[in-house]
RNA sequence: GCCAGUGUAGCUCAAGGGGUAGAGCAUCCGCCUUGUAAGCGGAGGGUUGCCCGUUCGAGUCGGGCCACUGGCUCCA
């Protein structure tokens, strides 16, 4: 005899029954069975033995369940509307779950209402959802009769004689399952975009129409969702770097995927920079600069032009020789290394350099600051002997994570990546970098993720994730081994044996690139910088024309601290205009100056949040910016 | 690169199923002298992404290109 644990904490025993027939009239919200770790449709009948536990829709493991059902009432509808349309997969997501489907003819965004209307109706339909076991040549017959090729292709891969199909109402759809009992279950859902998608992801197939959407047990979780998505959508970098000032892309002139850094944007930039420098001459980097053209030469021993020559610029060709832009900064660090024999003594060696790379990527990949075709990275590279492996990459992972937190990511995940088929060197080294990697991860307590054969085929990586402040995951920090430059350029150190050795090469990129890395932050902030990063941090309003001079005063003074101010002294505005716009702005300080203010040597003071502190004396109002700054915290 | 959608003033958007482009904000010029999220009036601003075609006539219809958006793919 099985136990079924009930939601509300009873424990059942049945035998020969499915478990929605032991619920009985109490099965409203169970959505599945828990059965030994896994989750199972309540049509099934209760194990002979074991337990079982029933879950509810608002159980976090059944919420898969309810968005697979509810791709499947997707198809559903879709073949309602279209008939002929042909299926291929339809999964839950980690938002929501899709639908892929090859259309007759093209639909538009207008028929997903049209689509999600009958979905509905199939909703309120309550369909029972029932599984139907066929053997493997009428599954096969059946599909063919239908023409669907897609889920023939899917079922030539599933093993076994009896063949698991889902039906609901006249809707029959190939699929392991598990499903909600019902249709009428998938209760709050909608339907969100409508995308391009290659069977089975490969190009070179047929293209489908992916249909998205995303279902919640209830109504407040689904319109949480959709309130964060739209915050989200409020937060585009793309939208708030033109209305803050912050930087344009001007693809007709310019060119896509080539940023123009405003002043505003430019200023953020230089405080990244300095501090960024800053730290890494700490932390014992060598700054270099090198340039951005090379020969071709230089791009044959680093195996560029063999490997990576599609996604570099066309040679520039000056006195017969040919110049390639830089789509990495490896092979200039390297030839600095190269300049002179260097002894073990030397070694650990850390360049590292803002480094303005370029990369053609094809046009459709590019999508504002996040992927672009020219882009400065942090980059550096570090060579060492073996016996400082360990130990050098404990120092970046923590230098990494020191530089992460101070622009405000406290959430990391860490991937390591592991050697792949294709390789290069020999496995003991690679080995003892996996190892370093991973021991360095651990010790920062960091939760990681083994990504196996996913390495580089020249070294295994550690890749480091953030999460902002909507939970957003970003890959920013990369450190990667490279057991093939070292090798092509032939760098060599002189051990203490005095003989030659082969040192070992780490690449890195902390923030990835200072554009990307912009985009994630006006995202992460919401273009509301923290103090130390805002362009301006605070801006003198007077009140009328009459207090302009004493505005001006009040700002010259806060210049003077260091504090990035600036008096608004434009004619024809009056105070209520100069609010809103400081406040459009997000500048985080706003100090109104009028007749009241300038006889005691005030600025009244509002905040960002809008917050009204009155008039405060300027000494005040200083030393509380510039604690502001120096805390580097989003507190005003 | 692929699929779908979109492209009208600096920005956000209008112009019944062809009839010769309009509004708000911004800009400029005045007036107002302003006390915490838009004071008032006026003016300028467009080869409707580009090219070809259909038509007496194209922002609107057809074809090609370009760009963007959402995805897919790529990221030695």
């Amino acid at each position: 005899m099985a136990k079924v644990i009930l939601p509300g904490g009873e424990v059942r025993e049945a035998r020969g029954l499915t478990f929605l027939e032991l619920l009985g009239p109490n099965a409203k919200e169970a959505a599945a069975a828990l059965v030994n770790g896994e989750i199972r449709d309540l049509r099934e009948e209760v194990p002979e033995e074991g337990e079982a536990r029933i879950l509810t829709l608002s159980d976090p493991q059944a919420l898969e369940v309810l968005r697979h059902t509810a791709a499947h009432i997707l198809a559903h509808a879709v073949l309602r509307l279209f008939p002929g349309t042909k299926l291929a997969i339809g999964p839950a997501i980690a938002d929501g779950f899709y639908y892929d489907f090859r259309f007759e003819s093209p639909i538009t965004h207008e028929d997903l209402a049209r689509i999600e209307e009958e979905m509905r109706r199939i909703v309120a339909e309550d369909l029972p959802l029932e599984r139907v076991w066929l053997p493997r040549t009428e599954a096969e017959r059946l599909l063919q009769e239908k023409g669907e090729v897609y889920k023939l292709e899917l079922l030539e891969e599933i093993p076994g004689e009896k063949i698991s199909f889902y039906r609901q109402g006249e809707f029959l759809d190939l699929c392991r399952g598990p499903h909600l009992p019902s249709t009428g279950l998938v209760r709050h859902f909608k339907l969100l975009d409508l995308a391009g998608a290659y069977w089975r992801g490969d190009p070179h197939r047929d293209m489908l129409t992916r249909i998205y959407g995303t279902a919640f047990a209830t109504a407040q979780e689904l319109e949480s969702f959709l309130r964060w998505r739209e915050e989200a959508r409020r937060r585009d970098h793309r939208v708030l770097g033109p209305s803050l000032d912050l930087f344009s892309i001007q693809n007709e002139t310019v060119g896509a995927g080539l940023v123009l850094w405003h002043p505003k944007g430019a200023r953020i930039r230089r405080i990244i920079e300095d501090f960024w420098v800053a730290e890494h001459y700490k932390a014992g980097y060598k700054l270099v600069y090198t340039p951005h053209i090379g020969r071709s030469r230089l791009w044959q021993i680093s195996g560029h032009l063999d490997f990576y020559r599609e996604s570099m610029y066309a040679p520039i060709v000056i006195e017969d020789q040919e110049f390639f832009l830089k789509p990495m900064n490896c092979p200039f660090h390297i030839s600095i290394y190269k300049t002179k024999t260097r002894s073990y003594r030397e070694l650990p060696i850390r360049y590292c350099e803002l480094g303005t790379v370029y990369r053609f990527e094809r046009s459709g990949v590019l999508h504002g600051l996040l992927r672009v075709r020219g882009f400065t990275q942090d980059d550096a590279h570090i060579i060492c002997r073996p016996d400082q492996v360990e130990e050098e990459i404990k120092r970046v992972l923590r230098f990494a994570l020191h530089i992460l937190r101070a622009f405000g990511f406290t959430e990391f995940t860490a991937y390591l990546s592991t050697r792949p088929e294709k390789y290069i060197g020999n496995p003991e080294d690679w080995e003892r970098a996996t190892e370093a990697l991973r021991r360095a991860a651990e010790e920062e307590g960091l939760s990681y993720e083994v990504k196996a054969g996913e390495g580089a085929f020249y070294g295994p990586k550690i890749d480091l994730e953030v999460q902002d402040s909507l939970k957003r995951p970003w890959q920013l920090t990369t450190i990667q081994f490279d057991f093939n430059l070292p090798e092509r350029f032939d760098m060599t150190f002189i051990g203490p044996d005095g003989r030659e050795h082969r040192p070992y090469m780490i690449h890195r990129a902390l923030l990835g690139s200072l554009e990307r890395f912009f985009g994630i932050l006006i995202e992460h902030y919401g273009g509301a910088f923290p103090v130390w990063l805002a362009p301006v941090q605070a801006v003198v309003l007077p009140v009328s024309e009459k207090d302009i001079p004493y505005a001006e005063e009040v700002a010259e003074k806060l210049r003077a601290e260091g504090i990035r101010a600036e008096a608004w002294t434009r004619e024809g505005k009056t105070l209520r205009w100069l609010v809103r716009e400081a406040q459009l702005q997000k500048i985080p300080y706003i100090l109104v100056c009028g007749a009241r203010e300038a006889a005691e040597g005030k600025a009244a003071l509002r905040l960002r949040t809008s917050e009204n502190l009155g008039p405060q004396p300027l000494p005040e109002i200083i030393a509380r910016i510039r604690a502001a700054d120096s805390s580097r915290s989003t507190a005003l």
